[in-house]
RNA sequence: GCGGGAGUAGCUCAGCUGGCCAGAGCAUCAGCCUUCCAAGCUGAGGGUCGCGGGUUCGAAUCCCGUCUCCCGCUCCA
């Protein structure tokens, strides 16, 4: 895939109904995204397909539906506040930029670089007889280097802790640090990046400042307690939940890859410490299945592992698909450890364990997460969908060969002509299935026309209504992805379909 | 935030050495045709050429400003 092949995407997107630039007519607003008439549809049936996987699939996993809102001093605990805000800088001449506490820790390495030289110098002089202690502790080079390395550290604190960013830039300019790209010392100020947006709660203007969820997993944890005594769940179990939730990228961009307003798919998986592992390896696998279950080729799928790990986890893993842009994280996979009740636990004072009556003792359980971008799966199964199909004779067809069961619609109903009470027959069909399916019906233009038509919004199965149908009682079923053609009875129409398009034969590759 | 590209009809664009157009194809709508894989015929609607200002007798076209989108730099679902 290519770049090419996104522009398409984006454009098929928005030409078919599927997603619109937010605020469009007054000339847009970056990173925003709104879902058309068949983008809802296609949306609503990705979030029904991982809803029905984890909840409805699995006896012991409950969903919940907790607010965007929490009290603030949630994200306090959960280390949101602390732990992404960062402050930034950029090089003016090479245009890079950087974090500004990782650029001077990079500087302070170049000491403990040195330092590692002195060691490995008097290694060789002293041979057998080296006591690396001792000459740490001696060493007068070594003493000098650390005390910089402290005195910067300190300083640096003291910029970051008390909000005086302009200290962090005096730090920098101190030291002489260079760009590494431009080798330049020619830097902007320092700016702090919040990755939270926040509102105020009450509607008079003061100091009551709410943040917007930058992930619906709190919204899980602070509730944890409440499911699991209200529900009696035993452990292992989990908690879902499907939702919005809003992140102030520094850079929010490749269409709805990265939203600033976007929609997660979350479950947080409690159990017993000491599992974790287990569940860990468990779910990674689980998940990939639910992928590939929608008959996407495995070799645009891979997992990444993190090396480095988020504050709050203990091994993470990525789920990750090769876009038209390269391989990039749909979803991902953490253990969690105990890191979050446990913050909220310090924080409130509230007891959070869970009492394991096998056991005969209390303690905080550990967490696996699982936590798929809805958006990005989306984008996901639009441009693995889109394709130009080459019919010969310089003939193509636009087709988007979605999941049938996650398609806008199921299937579309179409009279052959306008008139001889066709149309009537066709409606009357389709307020049969329109109980189960969702139905496109129309009677515009040649039938080759509105195949095609079908075909680009990705509906599986046409349904057309001819003369002989009033009299055998019989319709022609299309399909999208062969376009070939089988006749059908009225009395099997039902079951016919169902079999290629409906949710359970889709949940079915998954027990 | 910085740099680069772009902005004319729903879509793709032409027009941009300032004055014959505000246009083409597709799409849309109405009617005819009654067709099992798009592009048959007739007609219709739709744009203050991103926005503001300037130069000029005259600006889509030249100048200045501004906004927005796209790409790159950081982070992530």
């Amino acid at each position: 895939m290519s770049e090419e092949h996104f522009k398409s995407v984006i454009s098929h997107a928005k030409e078919y109904g599927f997603v619109f630039l937010s605020s469009e007519i007054y000339d847009g607003l970056a990173a925003v995204y709104d879902y058309g008439q068949n983008g809802v549809e296609l949306k609503k049936n990705i979030r029904e397909y991982w809803w029905k996987s984890m909840v409805q699939l699995h006896e012991n996993i409950v969903g919940v539906d907790a607010s965007i809102f929490m009290a603030p001093d949630v994200w306090k605990a959960s280390g949101h506040v602390d732990g992404f805000s960062d402050p930034m800088i950029d090089n003016k001449d090479s245009k890079k930029r950087y974090r500004a506490d990782v650029l001077i820790e990079d500087f302070q390495e170049k000491y403990r670089v040195k330092n590692q030289k002195e060691i490995t110098k008097a290694k060789k002089r002293f041979g057998e007889d080296f006591d690396l202690e001792q000459f740490v502790a001696t060493n007068p080079n070594i003493a000098r280097n650390n005390a910089k390395i402290e005195a910067i550290d300190e300083r640096l604190k003291e910029g970051l802790e008390s909000g005086n960013l302009h200290l962090v830039k005096e730090l920098i300019e101190e030291l002489g640090i260079a760009c590494p790209v431009s080798g330049s010392k020619n830097w902007t100020d320092v700016r702090q990046f919040n990755l939270m947006y926040s509102t105020q709660m009450s509607a008079t203007d003061g100091d009551n400042k709410i943040y917007l969820r930058p992930e619906t997993a709190q919204g899980i944890f602070v509730n944890y307690l409440n499911v699991q005594k209200t529900g009696r769940m035993k452990l292992p179990f989990g908690i879902a939940q499907t939702g919005k939730a809003f992140r102030n990228e520094i850079v929010a961009r490749q269409f709805i890859m990265r939203m600033k307003e976007f929609e997660q798919m979350e479950m947080q998986f409690f159990v017993t410490p000491g599992q974790e592992m287990e569940w860990y390896n468990h779910w990674k696998s689980h998940r990939m299945k639910w992928h590939l279950n929608l008959g996407i080729d495995k070799r645009k799928y891979r997992f990444h592992d993190h090396i480095k790990l988020a504050h709050y986890a203990n091994a993470a893993v990525d789920i990750e698909f090769d876009f038209p842009f390269g391989f990039k994280e749909v979803e991902g996979i953490h253990s969690r450890t105990d890191f979050d009740l446990k913050q909220h636990e310090l924080a409130t004072g509230k007891k959070l364990q869970y009492f394991d009556h096998e056991k005969n003792e209390s303690y905080i359980p550990y967490v696996v997460e699982t936590s798929i971008g809805l958006d990005r799966m989306f984008l996901v199964l639009m441009s693995n969908a889109l394709q130009t199909e080459d019919l010969g004779d310089g003939q193509t067809r636009t087709v988007l060969k979605l999941p049938p069961a996650l398609s806008p619609f199921q299937c579309a109903i179409l009279p052959l002509v306008k008139k001889d009470g066709l149309p009537e027959l066709a409606k009357k069909i389709m307020r049969d299935l329109s109980l189960d399916f969702n139905c496109y019906y129309e009677e515009k233009d040649s039938i080759g026309k509105r195949y095609r038509r079908q075909d680009a919004i990705g509906t599986p199965i046409c349904i057309t209504v001819d003369h002989d149908s009033v009299n055998d009682q019989a319709v022609t079923i299309r399909y999208r992805d062969t376009m070939n053609q089988m006749r059908v009875s009225l009395s099997e129409l039902h079951e016919t379909i169902e079999k290629e398009v409906s949710m359970k034969a889709l949940l079915k590759g998954l027990i």
